[in-house]
Parts: structure tokens; C-alpha cells; sequence
DNA sequence: ATGCAAATGCAAACTATTCGCATTTAAAAG
DNA sequence: CTTTTAAATGCGAATAGTTTGCATTTGCAT
């Protein structure tokens, strides 16, 4: 079995979606895929420019967008902060749980909805795709 | 039973926040509790200026900030638009079905969520104060 | 190697929202 | 009812996050 790098590892993904496989976009895709929280794209920026990168701010926006379209990185709005974040898609449903004290943002898996969606089915004719999930508390370290 | 009229009705809840009982706030009150979906700042003003109200925009983006301090109004960041929106606060639990096709915001009562949040507690050590669900999918209209 | 579409940098534009400050007004105090 | 005072408002300017136009560079197919 062949271990393949990351570089050869983000130059496959995005060869799968037609996109080219440039510099910034291996740094930026290794980068949404270490953090275990939602960036912000100024977060991602600074990111890259740690890593020796002289990307520009806008092409990180642009890049994101991209990655968004091409279901590579999952967007959210959660907050009241006015930033967008984002995080690797690993297609794996998934939600957050954000600190009220410190702002940390946790990743829980599982969901409990499949029955639900349904029920609201039934009761609004919609055809229910997909949901978001955010839940609000103090983590352990707030708790104080 | 006396039947108090919109005026004093809105008079007495801003009362009891401690805020002036001004027209606009009247106004702004009553488009908030009349409509059934969540409402931009824009088009608070909007409804505002159809009904003879030569209110500013900076007023209606400051009183809505005072609502949702007093929890007179509930805020949420839903649809990656950028634009916040405000709903009259019922201090019913309530969430969100917003339709992919025609963006309509549909408010749902219920919620499935005492138990999962224990859970949750249980497993991340999380103190879980509150959630925000949004659901998506194509309302009947616009299933054809 | 060559050519073209995609990607990028830079600055300017845009949009939602906030803020400073002068003026008005609701409502408490007299 | 008048005075007083803090809150509310209008207006324009300032901010912050994001987008866009255009010239330049760079993958990658040919």
C-alpha cells in the first residue's frame, strides 16, 4: 500500500474537482484540515503567512469561496460576530459547540435527527435536507 | 377582563424594560409581531417608511440592538447572506425551516433536545445553557 | 515549448453595521 | 403645567468583512 504525501494527497483532491493544484491551496487545505475548530479567513490568512506563504488576503477569500463551492470546506455563521468560518468537509455530519465564556468552538459527532426531520416533513410539507446545529454553554475551563 | 389596545399594550412592555415609549418603537414592535419570519434590519426600515414613519436607518439598527439586549426581540444569523434578522421574542423555544428555493423562513415549534443535551454534557463536560437548529429543504411551492 | 484558462495581487468598491455629535423628546421632578 | 435630564434620534462619517475589476502570473493540456 502506497503512503501518499500530503502534497500528493491535496493535489489529488483537487484534481478531482478541476481545480489547479497550486502552492497556497496545499498549504490552505493542510491547514482547514489540522484545526479542530472553524477559521475565519483573516485566522486562515495569518495561518498561511506563518508558514513562510506570501499569499494575499484576497485570494485567501477567493480560495475559500472556491472550496465552499466545490463542497471541500463546509461554511458557517455561527457567532454573532459578523465573520463567516470554515472547516474541512469530511462529509462527515457533524456540529458545534461553542464556549459563551471563552468562544472555543468543539466539534460533536452524532446527531440525533433522522426521526425529526421526518416528523417536521409531516407536518410542513417540506422536504427537509439538511440542518444546522449549534449549541451554546460554558466549557469545562468556564465553568469556574 | 379589560381588552388593552395595541398602543398601551406596547407601551407597558417597553415599560417594563425601562425604555421610552416612543412611535417608532410602536411601530417597529408591531412589524416585528406581525410577521411571520425573521426580518432584516432593511426591512424593518422598509415597513417602517410604508407606514408614514420618517425614521433613519442608524435608529432602527439601534433599536433593534436595544430589542435583543432587553430580549424584547430574538436575533439569528441564519442564511450565509450576511445580514442579521430579528423576530419578536415569544420566549417560546422555537427554530427555523428556511427554503432553498425561495429562502421563506418558517418558524417550527418543538424541539427534540432535553435529553441530547445531557449527553452532550456528559460527554465534553460542557455546561450547555442553549441551542440553535436551522433546518433546510424545498417548501412545498417549491418542490414542482 | 506554447497557449489559454485559471489563479493571484493590488487597490478600489461594496455592504452591513456602528459611532460621534448635535438636536429633539419622553417622562420624571417640581 | 413647566422645568429638567437622560434617553432617543438624525445625519454623516467611519468601520469591518467581503467582493470585484483588471493587469499579471502560472498550471497544465496540447
Amino acid at each position: 500500500m502506497i503512503n501518499l504525501n500530503d502534497c500528493n494527497k491535496y493535489k489529488k483532491i483537487l484534481a478531482e474537482k478541476g481545480l489547479k493544484n497550486t502552492g497556497y491551496r496545499n498549504i490552505l487545505l493542510k491547514i482547514l484540515e489540522e484545526s479542530r475548530t472553524p477559521l475565519t479567513v483573516e485566522e486562515i490568512y495569518i495561518k498561511m503567512k506563518k508558514q513562510n506563504s506570501a499569499v494575499s488576503l484576497s485570494t485567501v477569500y477567493r480560495s475559500m469561496e472556491t472550496m465552499w463551492e466545490k463542497k471541500l470546506a463546509a461554511k458557517t455563521t455561527i457567532m454573532n460576530d459578523g465573520k463567516a468560518r470554515y472547516e474541512f468537509n469530511t462529509m462527515e455530519h457533524k456540529h458545534h459547540l461553542i464556549c459563551l465564556g471563552c468562544s472555543k468552538i468543539v466539534d460533536i459527532s452524532g446527531c440525533p435527527f433522522k426521526d425529526y426531520e421526518k416528523n417536521i416533513t409531516g407536518e410542513t410539507g417540506f422536504d427537509v435536507r439538511g440542518h444546522n446545529l449549534e449549541m451554546y454553554g460554558y466549557c469545562p475551563a468556564c465553568q469556574k
